[in-house]
DNA sequence: GATGAATGAGTATTCATTCAT
DNA sequence: GATGAATGAATACTCATTCAT
């Protein structure tokens, strides 16, 4: 990694917790500089424009996000073990969590939506090929698969990201992937146990 | 209704339409007050702020998307039915729906988040008291009613605000309903017609 | 005119002034609503853009410069005094004279150049007229007269908008103006009576 | 020539033509480095400042447009052919006239303006004294002889720059030509052939 | 000779809101 | 009820120039 590199790293890091704490709309240039004790032009020599932050912020988040998940894809553990670690590891991260109600604040709704959205493109293919080896060692049973998956990624995303889920929540969205994906009772279950 | 009344109801038509096509940030209250033609004093005679405006905009939507599910509820009709019509009646207006993608327009995120989330708000307890009535005369059998519905809602808020679904999503979505719910399979068949 | 236009002229009389006096593009429009002791605000509530209050000086100087000539064209003199009254009165105003050296300045070369133009463009035609009712009482005999008298205006220019000129430029500009026109010598020498 | 200079040599060439093309203020020190390929300091080891890099440029140009002047100046040929393969070598040159419209836009006021002041400067003198050559063989008769040869010069410039003279253009300028300078009728005719 | 990271003063423009008439 | 002139804080972005390596 390259000098240049390093320090874009570090400001790509300060403004995404600014726009996180503050909300993108929110955040000016003049305030990311100041935060990381920069000049305007520094800022320009590294991004194009505030909007282009934006999407580079977005891409570090879900390409940290989206690590964990492919880890327990390639992981030896059974499929059940799977669907839930790759689940609980797209929910919002210790650092948002970290950061009082960040995501669910009105003035986050555009980065929040923004990741939403790509997070759920990327994390569809990844969860449906888990429910496919779940098809074949017979643990599930269905057919449309990446759009069963999405479902219970946009329920995951509406009950985890605000944080504020009751333990009702969580039998109901257990419930939910066993009937969905047509596995037994019971065969989820312990997606409670990781979701804390 | 007065006279001024009447005037307001005409200001937040326009200002709905505005904020639908270039969004509630693109629209400036100079904006509005060209395409209504009156002047900017006027406007702040009968808005507080813009984003008061916002809130009564939202407020006048929901009421009347509302408006068509309160009468399905009350109408006499089986519980299937009255699940699908009420479903039905919260997508996209046709009126949204003939702006051109209106709300899935990037530039139109806060707003879109706002009315969906109070639709999901004001939806869960009327549908929930419908699945009770199902209950109760046995086409339905579950418990945590309104976690159910909110996980209904907010899959079809997935599906359809954007309005690009297609046949699979309704067929999952179908079957999704009878499982969450707990109903015989084929009850929620006719949803499909309903939903075109 | 209404109140605001009266403000509008002032604030165009200011613009105008310090174009001159530093440059159409020195001048912010910090230093234009500093000056006019008026808030950011309201110099945007009468102008749409600073290249726009640029048009709309040049627009008024054209205007005012035009004026003169248009009196002398209808007045009852003869022709020869018509037209040196008229490239007199084209020559710079008293208060862009008064302004030292102001047009000829390297940062006015922008709406120097503008002005030049369009003052040729609308002076080609006036002059013009002049010159065939010269041909009409035997004072002149040329053809092309269009193009002749665009030339007597850009040499006009050249000699008298930096202010330098000398008595031979004089001697020979006469002597231009009877040779082009096809005019006996000494019938336009009092130009010289008019030009200080 | 040194290396360096060669290199120098170059990036003016850049330089000239994206002046030309975008005009002065339009060209960012970035453009140039860019189509040039090269760092920001490498342009800094090379020209003091943009400015500096300007005056360059034009004198660049300058003596460029006017070695072929100079040529004739001293080439065995008759006066009125000297005249006109002066005038002529100075209209703009091939490169900017292949590039649509270049001097005639708006953004390039200022280079153009800075060349035309140049050119009328160097150009005089030498007109001059080949119009002191005719005075001497009698093809010319006048006084004055600087200040008829920048009159001649300036309507050039009007007329030529543009690229969008007429006929009659052409035909009141050599009639300007001839009585300006006091040559019999048809003496400049010619000069229609050497424009074209 | 050459690089490219860093600077920071400078600039035009937007826009919700107020208030005297 | 209605007007529209006036406000001024806020903001994103540009760009010539420097200098340590």
């Amino acid at each position: 990694m390259k000098k240049g590199e390093k320090r874009k790293q570090e400001l790509l890091q300060i403004a995404y917790k600014m726009f996180l704490i503050r909300g993108y709309e929110n955040t000016s240039v003049d305030d990311i500089i100041e935060e990381a004790g920069i000049a305007k032009g520094t800022y320009y020599y590294y991004f194009k424009s505030k909007e282009q932050t934006l999407e580079e912020v977005i891409g570090m988040m879900i390409e940290q996000e989206t690590e964990a998940a492919k880890q327990i894809l390639e992981a030896d553990l059974p499929v059940p073990q799977k669907i839930a670690g790759i689940i609980s590891s797209l929910r919002p991260t210790r650092e948002e969590s970290s950061i009082e109600g960040a995501l669910m604040q009105p003035e986050n709704i555009i980065m929040h939506d923004k990741i939403r959205r790509k997070l759920v493109e990327t994390a569809v293919p990844l969860l449906s090929k888990v429910v496919e080896q779940g098809i074949s060692d017979g643990t599930f049973s269905c057919s449309n698969i990446p759009q069963r998956v999405r479902m219970l990624l946009v329920i995951s995303s509406d009950l985890f990201d605000e944080g504020r889920y009751t333990e009702e929540d969580i039998i109901v969205f257990i419930d939910a992937i066993e009937k969905l994906l047509g596995a037994k009772p019971g065969t989820m279950e312990f997606v409670r146990d990781l979701i804390q």
